[in-house]
DNA sequence: CTGTTAGCGCCTTCAA
DNA sequence: TTGAAGGCGCTAACAG
């Protein structure tokens, strides 16, 4: 590994003239500029970004925490992020939580021992106290954290009364939820969406609405039961596509057909909606636009500027597709 | 954040003495090691990593270099990596290569530059010299790049030939197969294996393979030009997964069902196969695992030992579900 | 316009 | 068994 030291004496100069160049900053000749830019490239010299964040305080990467990558949600959020801040001479450090403090905290503690300049983090359970003990900028992607800190979501709420709507005008007569796991605003907000324009039916029960916990498997078992308790239920709104899945599934096992005897719809928009047969009606979240914009904010977070917009809450659009067309 | 100077401070010792008992080398009184592990937790200190990188030149992180996250198949993969390398100690960087030798080698720099320790690659058009230039040890994982580089990746061939076999078994008369892109070693092999079988078959043509690229859409669009020239065909292999999707999707559009009037044999085993109607029968490999080891296998490299295995074959395994079943 | 120097926080000889 | 000091590579005063 060449060193600035190297550059320097082939240059002929200071090692602080040939910082001066390297980072454009204080007056420099332009000759003796020629001169060492002529001796970075003969040799290769590329300025040691450790040394550099020793000084600085700051690494040029950032961690993301997300729950899984193996969700199908958070490749492409992932994705965004990294696309972005690569851009922006960022390097991205991936943490999988599996939604465990313990693993968060963990994280949080290698990611503050390393200089990282900020985080971007998917968690329901983390706290704001928490993340103050780290004192570093952090952005919340997907689900909030606190008021403070700047979030990027999607607007569930809208999106839920969305599907129960689409639901309607399609012709359905009865509407269950299949709902994700209680307590986590992005189920409930979905829910309550759900709720908006369903509790307005005179037929709506209670027992329309059962938990899948965002699991396929799960959302399969529930919905079969729910299905089998409730046979004239002939449309589902599904907390998110994955269960969305867990429902067509169930469907099939009793031999419905999908969208004639129940029309199914899920909320997210991932790549997998497309695949199945039928194909899934869903919300669709503007997954890499947001995560890009969550990676800006904190770029400047970490600039020093001041995001000016705590929350921003993005659209979902309805997707109509095979699932519910009828 | 709290230094080592301050821990020495407050033990009333010097930072010699600090760091000879954070790091457990070179002798140390019982009672004085005492005082400052106590000055330690009092303080809650932390090592700077980022200074310790300086120093010893390794920095406790190591790359990824996939081509993208997004691809169903990476996750897991990533996955496998990230779990076995935080509980060593090292934190992964993720990096999307989109396949392009520009962003591979903007990204061995950057790691370069921040004394990554290593680097786990997948990647079909990098080339050894290319890595020899930046002297840091590398695995390479889901496809090989040279001898020298140790490999983690699965028994190509001989998966292309149980699925070609599994369709014989199934009873398919005329077997087609769509195929990854040429020149890559994946594709290839599978394709090889799928020969190695069927040419002995008195009907086979070579019209009976359709270049897919490894994607749905392109896969859906040659399936349904094959089934329509080769109305005879009742089976397809298709080269992973995604492609195996895109055929569904073309029987469907030609009114097949499968598996009635066509099988259908994907290969690489992702969660997908599951989710679609009918389930997809594959050649499930063994990822989670392969990627472990791969990590496994890029640490012991880091701390000097020696591999032993330069090529680590993993075998993949059939899983029979519906899209075969007759 | 350029060079000297003092750190950033840590580790490791070398003496004591 | 412990401390002093130099240095990892770079940057930012501060002089000149």
């Amino acid at each position: 590994m060449t060193t600035i030291k190297d550059v320097a004496h082939h240059a002929e100069v200071s090692v602080a003239t040939v910082s001066r160049v390297i980072n454009r900053n204080g007056y420099v000749n332009e000759d003796t500029r020629k001169k060492v830019e002529a001796a970075v490239d003969l040799l290769n010299y590329k300025p040691n970004s450790v040394a550099r964040s020793l000084f600085k305080k700051q690494s040029k990467t950032i961690g993301i925490i997300v729950p899984d990558i193996t969700n199908p949600y958070f490749p492409e959020l992932v994705r965004g992020v990294e696309d972005y801040l690569i851009q922006k001479g960022f390097t991205t450090i991936l943490c999988n939580s599996d939604e465990d403090p313990e693993k968060e905290r963990l994280y949080l503690d290698v990611m503050k021992q390393k200089y990282v300049d900020g985080a971007i983090i998917v968690s329901n359970t983390i706290e704001r106290d928490l993340i103050a003990e780290y004192d570093m900028p952090v952005v919340a992607l997907d689900r909030s954290i606190h008021q403070d800190i700047p979030t990027f979501a999607i607007d569930n709420r809208s999106g839920g009364r969305k599907a129960a709507e689409h639901l309607l005008e399609v012709g359905c007569t009865r509407i269950g939820h299949i709902k994700g796991p209680d307590k986590v605003e992005n189920s409930d907000n979905r829910y309550l969406g759900y709720i908006d324009v369903i509790k307005q039916q005179d037929w709506f029960l209670s027992s329309y609405v059962v938990e899948g916990n965002f699991d396929q498997k799960e959302a399969a078992k529930v919905t079969k039961e729910l299905l089998q308790s409730h046979p004239e239920i002939d449309g589902i709104f599904a907390g998110n596509d994955v269960m969305a899945l867990g429902a067509l599934k169930a469907a099939e096992s009793l031999n419905l057909n999908v969208p004639e005897d129940l029309a199914i719809i899920g909320f997210d928009g991932i790549d997998l909606t497309e695949m199945t047969k039928p194909e899934l009606s869903t919300l669709s979240q503007p997954i890499y636009q947001m995560s890009r914009e969550a990676a800006e904010a904190l770029t400047a977070l970490i600039e020093g500027k001041m995001v000016k917009e705590k929350e921003n809450v993005f659209p979902s659009t309805l997707i109509k597709r095979q699932s519910t067309k009828r």
